[in-house]
DNA sequence: CGGTTTTGACCGGCGC
DNA sequence: GCGCCGGTCAAAACCG
């Protein structure tokens, strides 16, 4: 079919309007190997395209299915046409064989009756083979519509639920924090986390409003180790210069400076889980020639180094859509594979967004999240890979070797398909490969009716999830997994039927344990979760 | 001229 | 303590 591009998704991640140049250079080490001139924008992959949701997300069936409808028409046609000649062929030769009466002309005729009997077969197969698929479309168009209400109802019930769950949350945390004195216990990092990364727009406005606490209890912790005194007031300066204390001070990306300050001992346990935590990242695994993949925000590029271990420099942007806004990206090329593109996002946006941005900020989020929430069993408060494994994972083949040696966690939405070479080759980063890639437009097809049994599972799950503890966790899981869909229908259905695809695979995946990391054989889709300095420092 | 990119320098964490 | 490394800063250059 006519949808296998570079990117078999018929996604586009274009590059941002902003910061639409990366030199693939290494400034300190590789100066002017590429030039400096622009690089074109290469719309392979457009996760954002602000395009028909529904119409998107049918149009691999109705590609499809046109596709089919198309060839199949045509065969008829020809079938069609050849039987009619030979028709002709054959009276206007049962003409001349009344006029010739000739023998040869018998056998001709036995012949030719004997062709278009097997053509008027072949005729009747196709015809039959292009009712089936008709009936496959209209039973697919079926299902997409049924089940898109349904799991609309299900994002109004977990948003709703997700509310009133934050509510108390918040209150909790209140109570705690008024009660305790002794500095031992503290509010679980966890639950900053949850409600850091809980939903909606005002999601956002709380984990800035944590991470501005957080920050500035760092800031404290700072100041109080006569050592720092001078970063300190470099800190403040630039908090100064452009009025963002928590990205300056505690929201930036370097997880060595957040996760690795020595606060005070009474906190040091507190402060560490909620870096780890707030270190979360979330990292988008693409095909793209393309040296930025578009997901609707601004970027400015303040950086650009060579990460040990992969010959493409990596490139470092900062949100530029609001003054302050703590998100930042990291985006580098695949060492094993250069036409991968694998973007790092870290922190929540902390202003509106544009809807074609909503997608991956929201996929963002609800996948740090997700990650974060089968952190939260951990009986030592740090991130717990094998709960997010199991808890993703319950029952998916999907591989899932998991590494807990890393400062913070990262989920890996991987959206890569042709065959390429293991990309965990070390036990830094775990991927749960997701038949995300549609090799093949028949696959393509089915999305919808994998996305509605992601979500007919996703409701049985949710039946469940309020018998324990550790289920809410899963649940919220799920419900970040929801949301993320959710977001990513409302921006482009291209990303959503991958989304789409992903969790169905988490959630619906077939019966067996997680796997060995580097994938099996299959799609190169995945979900991945890790938990160590992809850099192996 | 303002915003963005480039790129050398700097900083802190970590391993040895 | 030293060097490596990732991440960030900031001045200069670039660009529309």
């Amino acid at each position: 079919m006519s949808s296998s591009t570079t990117c078999q998704f018929p996604v586009n991640l274009n590059c941002s309007a902003t910061a639409t140049q990366e030199n693939h250079h290494d400034h300190n080490h590789h100066k002017d190997d590429e030039g400096r001139g622009k690089l074109p924008i290469i719309n392979e992959v457009d996760f954002f395209a602000a395009n028909n949701n529904k119409e998107e997300l049918e149009r691999p069936i109705n590609g499809e299915s046109e596709s089919k409808d198309r060839d199949s028409p045509n065969k008829l046609d020809c079938l069609v046409n050849t039987g009619l000649n030979l028709l002709t062929t054959n009276t206007s030769s049962d003409q001349s064989m009344v006029d010739d009466g000739t023998s040869s002309n018998c056998e001709d005729k036995r012949s030719k009756n004997n062709e278009l009997v097997m053509l008027q077969t072949e005729l009747q197969n196709v015809n039959s083979e292009n009712q089936r698929l008709k009936d496959m479309l209209n039973q697919v168009t079926g299902n997409y519509n049924d089940l898109q209400l349904h799991f609309m109802t299900l994002v109004q019930q977990q948003q709703q639920q997700e509310r009133h769950n934050n509510k108390d949350e918040v209150m909790n945390m209140e109570e705690r924090k008024s009660s305790n004195n002794n500095g031992g216990q503290v509010v679980p990092s966890r639950q900053l986390l949850d409600l850091v990364l809980s939903s909606g727009k005002g999601r956002a406005e709380t984990n800035d409003q944590i991470s501005l606490s957080t920050s500035d209890q760092r800031s404290r912790e700072r100041s109080s180790s006569p050592v720092n005194n001078t970063e300190v007031a470099s800190r403040k300066e630039a908090v100064a210069r452009d009025g963002s204390p928590e990205e300056q001070a505690g929201h930036g990306w370097n997880p060595h400076k957040v996760a690795r300050l020595s606060p005070p001992k009474s906190s040091a346990d507190q402060s560490a889980a909620e870096a780890t935590m707030r270190k979360a990242r979330v990292s988008v695994r693409a095909r793209s020639e393309a040296p930025m993949i578009t997901d609707g925000c601004q970027w400015r590029k303040y950086g650009q180094k060579m990460a040990k271990g992969n010959p493409c420099p990596r490139a470092y942007y900062r949100c530029t859509m609001a003054a302050g806004c703590p998100v930042r990206k990291q985006v580098q090329r695949c060492a094993e594979d250069r036409s991968i593109l694998i973007t790092t996002y870290e922190g929540n946006h902390n202003h509106p967004l544009p809807p074609a941005a909503m997608a991956m900020a929201s996929t963002t989020s609800s996948a740090a999240r997700m990650l974060l929430s089968g952190s939260m069993p951990s009986a030592d408060g740090l991130i717990n890979p094998n709960f997010l494994a199991r808890t993703l994972l319950p029952c998916s083949s999907s591989m899932a070797t998991i590494s807990a040696s890393a400062p913070f966690p990262t989920v890996t939405l991987d959206l890569t398909q042709s065959p390429s070479p293991p990309r965990a080759s070390s036990s830094s980063s775990t991927h749960f490969p997701l038949p995300l890639s549609v090799p093949n437009p028949a696959a393509a097809a089915l999305l919808p009716q994998i996305f509605g049994q992601a979500l007919y599972n996703q409701s049985k799950f949710s039946g469940l999830q309020m018998s324990s503890h550790q289920n809410q966790h899963e649940a919220d899981a799920l419900a970040g997994a929801t949301e993320t869909v959710n977001a990513a229908i409302a921006a482009d259905p291209n990303f959503t039927a991958a989304l789409a695809a992903a969790i169905s695979s988490i959630i619906g995946g077939g019966g067996g344990a997680p796997m060995a990391n580097g994938g099996s054989g299959g799609s190169n889709n995945n979900i991945s979760t890790s938990n160590s300095n992809s850099n192996g420092k």
